[in-house]
DNA sequence: CAGGTTCTGAAATTTCTGATACAGGTTTTA
DNA sequence: TAAAACCTGTATCAGAAATTTCAGAACCTG
């Protein structure tokens, strides 16, 4: 008799998922006494209330362990844990959701999309500065510094054209500096040759690509450092990687975005330009009249 | 009762919010991989990583329980409960002040080259899409959406990479797609099957490059459609280009940025994929397959 | 006011988490 | 090159946390 089977909100809410809270308002009067004291204060202290263990919020709320659990039930959680996780991931999307209301709103087309795009890769770059560790990226630009250190960069199938670009910059600001090709077929007699002296940059975003890492593995076992430019889950190279510079790649589109690791390359280039620059001045210098010759 | 009712407080940190995570990017160099391992997936899911179990948390970063204990207790935590609380109270600290964003903005001097370079870089990118006329940019998407051209996408010495960039993406996207080599002597026999049906995406900036001049000059005396994405002051390609896409690229080194032409590139392969979806879903899903079946 | 229903919490039970000891392996130091 | 220091994972344990049970209390209902 509770329920007649009634239409649950003439206007129903349109784009937000429906909040917990906001569910919880509502069936607010279908609550037992010690429930209501549980919702209470979970709705006073939305959601950092739930976060705490089940003694601690029935300690709280005046009642007992017993009725908190029946009310997370209640509520449709298989316990109490089920209940925390929604609350966690609840949070974590309303936090992200600046970025997040941008992109599914106007599915437009033209220049809505560049910019709503842009906007979302906007966010990822700010995201990515903020979460490389400053000591780690000087860390990377003295070890890409050093002019004894050999230094090889390689990626997967779409990042393989960020390692070429690092690579055709760093080639002319200084020397010892080369591509691999992911394929194991095409790295594996020159393994011979790599130790301690050399340095991997490895580019590998999901859809971690397995023949990147057998080459980092295999260059770390024989001794080489690896530095490694990936997403915020990091790629198994992680594992071996000396250095790991995490870059946010998620944007509006089926793709993922490479903005932020590009970035980061242009950025160690810029770096270690400086700071090579005595070095690198004539290097580029000469570079520029043997192309003004050949032509 | 084992509360010895007394607050454990090593630094009184009284003054302003000195953030879990900022104390972790200072001292990320004096941790162990593992350490590293966990502060990297703490930092790129912040706070909510460490809002897990021990055993999430350590199967996320790749690590062992243990050191995952040993790596909050480095952090001055009586143990995980206690590194738990402290992030809770963060998080509701920091929501309940939305003006605690201003924070995380101004560095010390850890790396603001980093931090600068991605303010300049972002400049760009936003005045890259402000001056892209959206009917311009509509107008590419709909000529690389037309499944009877063919593309081909070709790129000076630096931008060679994004022409690469692209093409990995496009090829999966739609059929008929390939990357031309700069050199004339690797494209001089091709220019025989180029027509009217075909497509040239040049990418060109400053120092231009003449033998990209050279390819797309001759593709378009042959009847190709020319689209190019190059520098506000435009490669000498405009001359033969049907559609120009200027990006901004100056930045505070001594390298020229190519993050607009990337945003631009993947931009133009989000929008598309999402036109061409219906082909392009299957393409996905196959290549995908053949993927997985290879390895 | 009895009988039935619903609600609630104390205590018992079970599950699972956080913590520790220890040993193999690696890097650093002498 | 050998020794020492350090790092890290496996196995294990202790204890806390969530869950269930069950009996009593409160509240209707006729």
């Amino acid at each position: 008799m509770n329920q007649s089977s009634m239409r649950r909100n003439p206007p129903p809410p349109r784009t937000e998922p429906p909040s917990l809270a906001e569910r919880i308002r509502l069936e607010m009067e279908s609550f037992t006494p010690s429930e209501k004291r549980a919702a209470h204060l979970l709705l006073s202290h939305y959601p950092f209330a739930g976060l705490d263990t089940v003694a601690e919020f029935a300690s709280r709320a005046g009642i007992s362990a017993p009725s908190v659990l029946r009310f997370v039930t209640r509520l449709g959680f298989s316990g109490f844990p089920d209940f925390q996780k929604h609350l966690r991931e609840e949070l974590e999307a309303q936090l992200l959701s600046p970025l997040a209301k941008a992109s599914p709103s106007d599915k437009g087309q033209g220049a809505p999309a560049l910019a709503s795009f842009a906007e979302a890769v906007i966010g990822n770059l700010r995201a990515t500065v903020e979460n490389i560790a400053p000591a780690e990226f000087d860390a990377v630009v003295a070890l890409l510094s050093d002019p004894r250190r050999h230094i090889h960069f390689t990626g997967g199938r779409f990042t393989g054209a960020l390692a070429r670009y690092a690579e055709s910059h760093f080639r002319i600001v200084r020397s010892h500096v080369d591509f691999i090709e992911g394929q194991p077929a095409l790295w594996r007699d020159r393994m011979i040759e790599i130790g301690r002296k050399d340095v991997i940059v490895a580019f590998d975003i999901r859809r971690y690509q397995e023949d990147v890492t057998a080459l980092c593995e295999t260059a770390a076992r024989q001794g080489a450092t690896v530095v490694l430019l990936t997403d915020p889950w990091l790629s198994p190279i992680a594992r071996v990687a000396r250095h790991v510079l995490p870059a946010h790649i998620v944007a509006p589109s089926n793709w993922d975005s490479s903005a932020g690791l590009l970035l980061l390359t242009e950025a160690l280039v810029a770096a270690v330009t400086k700071r090579l620059w005595e070095t690198a001045k004539p290097r580029m210098e000469t570079v520029e009249r043997l192309r003004n010759e050949q032509s």
